[in-house]
DNA sequence: TAACAAACCTGACTTAAGTCAAGGAAATTA
DNA sequence: TAATTTCCTTGACTTAAGTCAGGTTTGTTA
């Protein structure tokens, strides 16, 4: 259960390259990011690993260079209520560096992945005197809570095919085959995850992939989703 | 419609007082507090005026000093997600600081209310000059990311009469009478729009405050709720 | 490659919550 | 105070989504 120490290798930090493509430290000096490197670390985790647990004694937080992450709740009655699927580039588990709290939130690999894990009190003493990254920081959570808004908005007004139509165009576009004549893209997450994520559990998500198949919108193969009428879809998402 | 700038009326700042009181500001020096009112204004609003619409060209963000703000978005069939209830002394709409955006949502006062409006240049200014500013700002964001992250939790796990339970939990706290034989609070607001905030309508918003208190766990009297068994209540809420 | 376990799908059924319609209470305005 | 509107409640009904149970496919591991 408790694997998030175990099975993980520890890679030195290929230079100060890596960190200089991160939004977060792209405007740091050489002695900077020297710093940086003396309080963070690159860790590789296999499918299945857990990076931590709801209620771990906080250390810091991680930006995913290479995988996928889940980032999930367990409630009392054991559901998993998925609140993040985070990608490369993104940070995740930052906010307990403000909130003086536990980790809030369990995170589990869902591939085999590399992350940069950053040390609570090295960053904030950086943080301290680059204000700089305080306004990048800021930047970050700004999107991010503008995303969580978009959420909620979601969950609290829109059925589960209108959700599910939204997750799939955004999936596309990440994916850069939006401009196709048939866009496409192979889900990198388990269903029941992608279910949980949406608010609902992988029986509606089995019928209403197979609702938006049957009105010719999108066609299904396995991991792969297909889009036969992207005007159709995103009239569905909004 | 269009009724945010007439009828209210612009006062001047009571001193720099109302200002060191704000969590953001309170660390301020005389210089930088009499900067803040050159580029804010205190503002007075009547019950349903709008402070901006979505879509609007944004020009700043706002403190609430007095009253309650409804922040929502409205979907293109016309309902309204409500996003945030604003209560005295928290800010609203500092999103678009660092985003870049128009206003994406809309604010409406729901009593008479009194506003700090700030605006984007002069605020932006004055963080590049004191980083400490943004460290507060960071604290604050951190702390609703997280609010936010609870709600989509609840939005995706629980049923309605357990967020209600939960909201008339948050609402006996922040009356401060939880310690009390009988707990209770006079709601603020509307249902419409609790219904709507717990991402339900009135009509099962009346029915589960019905079953709660058929339960035996509240008893509810026009806009005011009484908690008999907070014991329960917390049970249902978690 | 066989064997096992996840992940996924499908059908029959139940239940929570939404819709529609009507009436009553409360608050606002005349 | 009466009149109007907004807010709230209740009942009968519909529908979306959850539950339960079975079976299939896919992917891992021995």
């Amino acid at each position: 259960m408790n694997n998030h120490l175990k099975d993980n290798s520890t890679e030195s930090i290929d230079s100060k390259e890596t960190l200089r493509r991160l939004p977060l430290f792209s405007e740091l000096s050489i002695e900077d990011l020297r710093k940086v490197t003396s309080f963070s670390r690159v860790k590789k985790f296999q499918k299945n690993d857990f990076l931590f647990h709801q209620g771990d004694f906080y250390t810091g937080f991680y930006i995913l260079l290479k995988g996928t992450i889940k980032v999930y709740k367990v409630s009392s009655d054991g559901k998993e209520a998925v609140v993040h699927i985070i990608k490369p580039l993104n940070s995740f588990a930052d906010i307990p560096l403000f909130e003086g709290t536990d980790y809030p939130v369990t995170a589990k690999c869902l591939e085999e992945s590399l992350v940069l894990c950053i040390s609570k009190e090295g960053f904030l003493e950086l943080i301290y005197e680059n204000p700089e990254i305080s306004l990048r920081m800021l930047a970050g959570f700004a999107k991010r809570l503008k995303a969580m808004v978009n959420q909620v908005e979601d969950l609290t007004s829109k059925e589960i095919p209108n959700r599910l139509a939204k997750y799939i165009l955004k999936e596309i576009k990440t994916a850069g085959t939006e401009k196709l004549a048939e866009p496409f893209v192979k889900l990198s997450v388990p269903k029941t995850t992608i279910a949980a994520y949406l608010g609902t559990i992988t029986e509606t998500l089995s019928r209403s992939l197979k609702k938006l198949q049957d009105e010719g919108v999108i066609r299904v193969n396995g991991k792969s989703i297909f889009v036969n009428d992207i005007k159709r879809l995103k009239d569905l998402a909004k």
